[in-house]
DNA sequence: ACGGCCGTAGCAAGCGCTTTCTATGCGCTA
DNA sequence: TAGCGCATAGAAAGCGCTTGCTACGGCCGT
């Protein structure tokens, strides 16, 4: 069967005690004993048992990042960056590497159910840093449902850490959260639509992200606010199509957008992929990018470059966001002031918008 | 502090043992007691403590997926896959839900280091099961070494699956996984390349993945299978070149090959990111796509179907094989006979090749 | 030379849960 | 009514590790 930790003993002629020391580093231990215990481990091709290491010390080592789409790059390059400052290359050996943690990538496909479970999962692992990605859902019932899980996780020690999502806005919820990196998703959208005005667009459409999150409508507001402080604030509604985040949604939005207002110049979307479903759509129709239609994205992706034109898009600098949301979570980074720090989302401009016709 | 079964017990005036059987529904417990077990969980907010359990249980309920890249939607794909088999929507009681397993996915970034790292430590997490997806390194010493840790692995009673990796002909390796999907990576570059020679392509180049893993090497060689095939295999080498799996390697090594041989009508890339990068290239260089120069990727991953032109590439079916590794994974699905099943990977051809010029 | 200290190692008590084995009480049959 | 078995609950022994405390030498100081 497996080895244990008295195996190990047994052959190295000590206590177990003193493996134990030995493979922590954390008491002084002669070193010839070390050697013979060192050797025994070799030997006997010893792994420690990580739930019963965890257990006795009352500590975990693994860390959640929590995200709603695993396959969408977007996630992907947070989730990566995060895990690149958490999982750091160090010890393979035996012995719980210094500081080493394993970072667990948890998909939840944007469902609150499956995202409240994942918590409860993390809780039950006690976790011991847990970092949530991307914009939240707006429901009132599952806000208050997983600040209250974030609170009890934070509460068993975990360090909580919100990265592209804002910060929570419960009673207790702002404790629990260590720290929180909010994109600037108002002032990117505000700049990208004042954009699109300065070039002469007046008919621009909005291909929206799902309802009831906040991202969507953070981004949508901005949008319209820039709308209206333009004069065009009554026309934002009509040309609004929400949808999810993938190519699909773009692609359909804008057929139906394009049927509603076919004389449009513009076409906003959610975010890069929602973007290449729309100029799909538009070249199908027989528009051409940008001389007829004018098409920005959000989040600049690395394919967001090399669409045909290069895509108008906000950069969000993901990987630079998560990995210190990593180095935050391992404790590695101190807190923003006030335990929220804003991103900022600059405006990439390339070419897929251009001035107006006519 | 933490709420434990005593507490529970305690409260709901009965032993430890049965509020245990309560939360796993594996022992006959009277309606009432249960009753009133549940409502003291409830009460009490109370979570399992999950290595307390796993260690007592002497099961884990981790699921590791090693990646290379999980910024990659490559990954990113089949690792979603994978884990929408494993962690279940099912239970987030307090109790483990039946069968409920959480995934864990580890960025190995490709280093051989990491993967042993990750797979140290998933021994150590005393693992249920271990998923390992894309190309393998070709490197005997290291080959050996993670051949050793799986069968560790499995030793211990974790389930191991290879997705997208061909099977290890190590001694004992081949016991100790499950089974392996392997990507018919040979069948699809081969039909890839008799593509483009029946366009009438015979300036043909390459840009290769990273030397020394298994994906560059089988693609690669049915390439060049199917160009010697043709009468044109000496101008392989010549017009090949390597790099790692990403756009910025397109683009460099479609420059270089530019270069070499500036009458070339095609280039096939190692994947969709790197043509993507190709075609930046070519285009930068005033060739038009595909009039002048054909271009071709490996993968099919979404953005593909929207570079322009479309791009013509050999589809994998990553979510079906990510799925299907979850499920084997989860011992849900009988292991292919052999224990290997071959992946299809199908051309798809679209706007980015046509037939050679002149 | 003796007491005390420091440097090491071992003992043993858990960490919070699962599970085997045992105990109890009840309903049923003969 | 006595006997038996079944359904249910509890006692307790770990699972493999960590760690506070104790034990034991040898070395130092005075």
């Amino acid at each position: 069967m497996t080895v244990t930790l008295a195996d190990v003993a047994a052959r190295a002629q000590v206590s177990p005690a003193t493996v134990s020391r030995v493979l922590n580093g954390n008491y002084p231990v002669a070193a010839a004993t070390r050697e013979r215990v060192l050797r025994a481990v070799d030997d006997l091709d010893y792994v420690l048992n990580g739930q019963a290491s965890a257990l006795a010390a009352a500590t975990s080592d693994l860390v959640g990042i929590l995200v709603n789409d695993i396959a969408d790059p977007f996630f992907g390059i947070m989730a990566g960056a995060a895990q690149s400052q958490i999982g750091g290359p160090e010890g393979a050996g035996a012995g719980r590497a210094g500081g080493e943690k394993l970072a667990i990538v948890c998909n939840t496909g944007g469902s609150p159910e499956r995202e409240l479970t994942y918590l409860t999962l993390l809780q039950r692992q006690r976790a011991a840093a847990v970092i949530l990605t991307g914009g939240a859902i707006e429901d009132p019932e599952h806000s208050a449902a997983v600040a209250a899980k974030l609170a009890k996780l934070a509460d068993g020690g975990a360090r909580v850490v919100l990265c592209g999502r804002p910060p929570l806005e419960l009673p207790g919820g702002g404790e629990a959260v260590a720290a929180a990196l909010a994109f600037d998703n108002r002032g990117g959208a505000r700049r990208l639509t004042e954009h699109l005005l300065t070039l002469g667009h007046q008919r621009i459409a909005y291909v929206a992200g799902p309802v009831e999150r906040t991202t969507t409508r953070h981004r949508l507001e901005s949008h319209r606010d820039a709308m209206e402080a333009a004069g065009l604030g009554d026309a934002v509604d009509a040309l609004t199509v929400h949808g999810p985040y993938d190519r699909r949604s773009g692609y359909d939005a804008t057929l139906e957008l394009l049927r509603r207002e076919p004389a449009l110049t513009a076409v906003v979307a959610a975010n890069d992929t929602v973007a290449l479903g729309a100029c799909a759509a538009l070249r199908e129709q027989g528009r051409s990018i940008p001389d007829d239609v004018s098409v920005a994205g959000f989040d600049d992706l690395p394919f967001s470059a090399d669409a045909m034109p290069a895509l108008t898009t906000v950069r969000l600098p993901l990987h630079e966001a998560g990995a210190r949301a990593g180095r935050l979570a391992m404790g590695r980074e101190a807190a923003p002031a006030g335990g929220i720090a804003t991103v900022p989302a600059d405006l990439v401009v390339r070419g897929s918008t251009a001035a107006a016709r006519g």
